[in-house]
RNA sequence: GGGAGAAUUCCCGAGUGGCCAAAGGGGGCAGACUGUAAAUCUGUUGUCAGUGACUUCGGUGGUUCGAAUCCACCUUCUCCCA
């Protein structure tokens, strides 16, 4: 009895990754039919409420009636962190299991898809926004360096792999360790968790990066067609926090909002944003080595492509540990 | 029809005889990433070979030890006067 406890069987959960506009919304959904799956969501920005256009928020008929968790859920001024993500989102997935159902990881935003998936655990305290602005004031006036030398001296391993630029982390690093007297180094060594689920981890790309880029310019033309003008300008009545005005979309045409450039200029710099953010997931997701890639180029169309994943995933669920 | 000027590496744009494979920016490509992550940070961007070599600055020909830089002609474009 005593030594099942060490074979008890890892919940299996099944994730979809991939860069923006590459269609994991709607593979998501057709594998959660099959599979009798229930999609819980790994997107940064989706988590606030009224922001829909920009973040391509699934819609009710895009969700075919498939329950949809950590969409939604937050007020745009509110503030939302990984730690409270994995917690959140570990919650669901014991909860789903235990329905009966199968978990279903869907989004863009790689830190919390790996948060959960790797068991990360995050120190107990949160970021301390007093000394945070201290900090900040001080690199200010001595600069990236004197910051990095100030992180040197209680965590050289860090300093070493920081560039004098990344203040963020620079700072990061100093206060980590002020507020909870350990080292990002030992935390990191610290929040290592043991692999608790049972994961297949599915990507979707194009071969062709050009096609995922006229992807891209074509859905943010949609999301002007369909009043991501309008949505934005509801937005700052509502007000917002600075994370959520930092969502791709809001952030360009806000420029444009104030003036400060013209609506074409503004589109394009929604296009590229968006196009270099696709290049920093696919960035992510490529260094996971347990990705199984999945190209649209090699079905054709995407009900070819869900069947072939929805093979695969199913013969997954049906492997014994 | 006459006059003035411009053509630079993917784009914009510096460079006016050697220190120029050519500033800077954009874009692209690549990487990082542990509580703001759709954010933030880094590297790279003529070709080939590991300190070097080779082909580039509209075209052709010249001047010079040496040219993207000077001269001539040609092509294209812009502007001004008719």
């Amino acid at each position: 009895m005593n030594e099942c406890i060490g074979n008890l069987k890892k919940p299996k959960v099944i994730a979809v990754v991939g860069p923006t506009a590459s269609g994991k919304t709607a593979l998501a959904v057709s594998l959660a039919e099959r599979l009798n799956g229930e999609v819980i969501s790994a997107d940064s920005m989706q988590i606030y409420k009224y922001m829909n256009i920009a973040t391509a928020k699934p819609t009710e008929e895009e969700m075919r009636g498939i329950p949809h968790h950590l969409i939604d859920f937050v007020e745009p001024d509110e503030k939302f962190s990984v730690a409270r993500y994995v917690e959140l989102a570990h919650a669901l997935i014991s909860d789903i299991t235990a329905r009966g159902k199968v978990p279903i990881i869907a989004g863009g935003t790689g830190l919390y898809v790996d948060s959960l998936l790797k068991n990360i655990e995050f120190s107990p305290q949160q970021s301390d926004d007093k000394l945070r602005e201290e900090l900040n004031a001080l690199a200010k006036e001595k600069g990236g360096e004197y910051m990095l030398e100030m992180l040197r001296e209680i965590d050289p391993e860090t300093a070493a792999r920081l560039h004098p630029n990344d203040l963020g982390r620079t700072i990061r690093g100093i206060e980590i360790y002020r507020i909870t007297g350990v080292t990002m180094t030992q935390q990191l060594e610290r929040s290592r968790g043991e692999q608790i689920y049972d994961t297949m981890y599915i990507g979707i790309d194009l071969h062709d990066r050009e096609k995922l880029y006229e992807r891209i310019n074509k859905r943010v033309d949609m999301m002007l067609e369909r009043g991501l003008v309008d949505e934005l300008k509801e937005l700052v009545q509502h007000g917002f926090s600075a994370t959520a005005a930092q969502a791709i979309g809001y952030k360009e045409l806000y420029g444009w909002l104030n003036g400060e450039m013209s609506f074409e200029q503004a589109v394009e710099e929604l296009k590229r944003g968006t196009r270099r953010y696709a290049k920093r997931q696919l960035t992510w997701f490529r260094k996971n080595t347990d990705v199984n890639w999945f190209y649209r180029e090699d079905y054709s169309d995407t009900t070819a492509l869900c069947n072939a994943v929805g093979e695969k995933a199913e013969g997954f669920l049906k492997q014994l540990q």
